[in-house]
DNA sequence: TCGCATCTGACCATGCAACG
DNA sequence: CGTTGCATGGTCAGATGCGA
């Protein structure tokens, strides 16, 4: 039942509505008729056969929780993971909420703005739609000069600029609310990791801060060491072209080793 | 293999209500 | 009546698909 459910979401979202989809969500022309059943069927159908193909695995214990990554061991049993592979949020600006707004509503996960803010809340601050008042994920790094260096750069860069609209002037908080809540997330994992465990972080570098280069991989693998990781790698898993500067920044792999 | 059509995105700004 | 807090606004170039 949930893939019909699903589906039918994605289907409104998709060929229904008139929001257009690029690195942000826009709004274009509304359609004066739009098909429904057949990208709906076409859906189901897929999730379907996906269900099929992954039917030699259907022992497989699986579990899925609903929680904040900052506060993994509520959820983890300790001493139980062998291996962890993720693509975290980049320091990137984009509020993943807004791209994922209408079909929230349709699934019923939001219902009016408390919830809105409750979801965000609950996420890793990476862009300045999500940050609130009373953050204090940013007391993590104080310890780290790299990203003090960072975030003071952008603040200088700001003000030269003569820039002052309301988010501008959160780009140096949110730089340092997102590493210092992958410090957390980092420092609150190592309790369920078995010793000897694997770590695999997709994250790519970026300027969205008034074009100052936070090299995201790199960062990311100086706070695990810091916490008692092994860095065993940073390896390059691609690289896109920024469009603002016409430069090649570095999607990567951190690879690390919880010694326990 | 060529060339046209289609698809796909890890930024950067402004506006406004609430508040003291 | 300035400040604070936070929701809302939109593109185009390169990659990929596909028919001839």
């Amino acid at each position: 039942r949930a893939h019909y459910r699903l589906a039918f979401a994605k289907a409104l979202v998709d060929s229904a509505s008139n929001l257009s989809f690029g690195p942000e969500v826009g709004v274009s022309a509304v359609k004066p008729d739009a098909p429904i059943v057949g990208p709906w069927l076409r859906g189901v159908r897929r999730m379907a056969d996906d269900l099929d193909d992954l039917g030699s695995c259907d022992m497989t214990p699986t579990e899925v929780h609903l929680a904040d990554s900052r506060h993994a061991s509520e959820v983890l049993e300790p001493n139980s993971i062998d291996a962890v592979i993720t693509s975290p949020p980049y320091p990137n600006e984009k509020d993943y909420t807004r791209t994922t707004r209408l079909e929230s509503v349709l699934l019923g996960f939001i219902r009016n703005r408390a919830d809105l803010q409750e979801v965000k809340r609950g996420l890793l601050r990476s862009n300045t739609r999500g940050v609130y008042k009373g953050d204090d994920d940013d007391q993590w790094v104080e310890a780290f000069p790299e990203i003090l260096r960072i975030a003071h750069a952008i603040e200088d860069r700001r003000k030269e600029l003569g820039k002052t609209s309301g988010f501008e002037r959160l780009y140096a908080r949110v730089t340092m609310l997102y590493f210092g809540g992958m410090a957390r997330h980092l420092t609150e994992l190592r309790r369920a990791l078995k010793p000897g465990a694997r770590l695999a972080y997709v994250v790519g570098d970026q300027a969205s801060y008034l074009r100052i280069m936070i090299r995201t991989g790199e960062l990311l693998a100086s706070i695990a060491e810091s916490v008692g990781y092994e860095v065993t790698g940073i390896d390059l898993f691609r690289t896109r072209l920024a469009t603002a500067t016409r430069q090649q920044l570095r999607e990567e792999v951190v690879v690390l080793r919880w010694p326990g």
